[in-house]
Parts: C-alpha cells; structure tokens; sequence
DNA sequence: TTGTGTTTTACGACCTCC
DNA sequence: GGAGGTCGTAAAACACAA
C-alpha cells in the first residue's frame, strides 16, 4: 500500500481504476492511453542518460530550470504542487523540502555518498530509493494499462520520471509479483472462507496477470 | 518510543524466447 | 548470448499497536 502522502481511501479509490477519469491528469503529460497525445511535461527532470544508482558518474544535473516539484499534497490526489525550487526532487539537494515527509524519501544525496565509493557489494552498501508518489502513479497507471511494458513506453516512463529503464522494469516485475500475491491471498481467503459464489481461476477479474509457460502475457484485454 | 509486521526497491538465480 | 520473464530474498521504509 500507499503509505505516504496518499490516503489509505484514496490510494483504495485509486486502486478501483473503474477508470482514469478522478485521476488528475498531470497537465501535458503523455499518456498514450488517452485521447490526448503530447511529450512529458517539463515538470520532470530533463531526459537523460540511463541512470543507475549504483553510478555517481552520470553527471546528472538535476538543476532542470523547467523541473518544478511535483508532490501530493491531499489524499484526493490532487498533488501537482509547483514548488519553484526548480529541480527535481530526487535530484535537488534541497528537496528535502519538497514534502512534509520527504527527508526518509529522498535518499539520493546519501546514494551518492555511498556510491562514490567503488566495489560496493549489495549486503554492505544495500540502499533502496523511495519512488516519489508521482513517480508510483505514474508507474500504477501505466501498469493498469497493461501488466507488461511494451519498450517504447518503458522508454518514455523512464524519461518522464527521471528513472532508468532498469527501475522501471523492475518495478513492473515487482508489481505483478505483488499482484499475483494479493490474488494468491484472495483465493485462500475464498477457500477457506467459502461464499456462494466462489471465485475460481477462471475468474476475469483474476486473471489479468495469468502468463503462458513462456512468461508471456496472455491476458485477453 | 519501541517492537513488530508489512510494503517497497533492488538484486541474483534460473528459465524461455528470439 | 542478450533481454526480459518469474521466484525468492535482503534490507530500507513505513504503519501501527502496545
């Protein structure tokens, strides 16, 4: 779950996705989904090189004049919130303020500490970035619109949100990994909580995430 | 405040496909 | 052989009861 920022409702309402239509469409954003058509909206960081945590020598500026912060700012997800600091929060070494609970969420400054040192190895330099919310919604969009990323929108979703292909990628595998998890918690819960009507395999509304032997999405939406 | 359980990033191992 | 899939897991970030 959404636990920073977002409501639990709200992040439930979200989740609904009955459709895009209370989600606050982030005002020149791309969403190839939509109607609408046009390039990311500025308000992200400049597009840049594949960016890795693990290297400090990206030379990112992070200083995008045109990158204003985004954050939420009320559980009804009414988030975009120009900050005039002019960078991206992720990369502003002072965004520490971009959000009442940003100091546990903007880790980057520390990533680049830990990073600048060579031959770290994942157990004794382990970190993980916080996603900022904008960055998960976006990503919650695009993944309720399809389970699997084609390359080009991973493209696009990496430059929109200042995030590497990589971490995209990632983060749709650790998505479906999460929803065939609540899917798997569901069923045990109808089974050993039988109801009149229990939900088999069949269920359409359990098999968006089904895959063939070969990985492959086979859903049929 | 703190202990504990859950969620979120990130990775390695292994697999399949092209 | 490389890309991307799942699965399992580590550890940080977080929520929340006591």
């Amino acid at each position: 779950h959404y636990h920073v920022g977002v409501s639990q409702t709200s992040l439930q309402n979200f989740m609904q996705y009955a459709d895009f239509t209370g989600y606050h469409q982030i005002e020149g954003i791309s969403d190839p989904h939509s109607q609408t058509t046009g390039v990311w909206n500025p308000v992200y960081a400049a597009p840049r090189e594949e960016w890795s945590p693990y290297s400090h020598s990206a030379g990112f500026p992070g200083t995008s004049p045109a990158a204003e912060q985004i954050r939420f700012n009320s559980p009804d997800l009414t988030y975009i919130q120009a900050q005039g600091q002019g960078t991206h929060p992720s990369f502003n070494a002072s965004a520490g303020e971009y959000s009442p609970d940003s100091q546990r969420r903007n880790s980057y400054d520390w990533i680049r500490r830990s990073s600048s040192s060579t031959g770290k190895t994942r157990t004794k330099d382990k970190y993980r970035v916080v996603y900022t919310d904008q960055q998960r919604l976006e990503l919650e969009k695009e993944f309720q619109y399809s389970r699997y990323i084609s390359i080009r929108r991973k493209t696009e979703l990496a430059l929109g949100l200042s995030l590497s292909e990589r971490q995209v990628k990632i983060w749709f595998q650790n998505r479906r990994a999460k929803e065939r998890k609540l899917t798997k918690k569901k069923l045990q819960v109808s089974i050993t909580t039988p109801t009149l009507t229990p939900p088999t395999l069949a269920d359409p509304g359990n098999c968006t995430t089904a895959t063939n032997s070969s990985g492959l999405l086979s859903e049929t939406s």
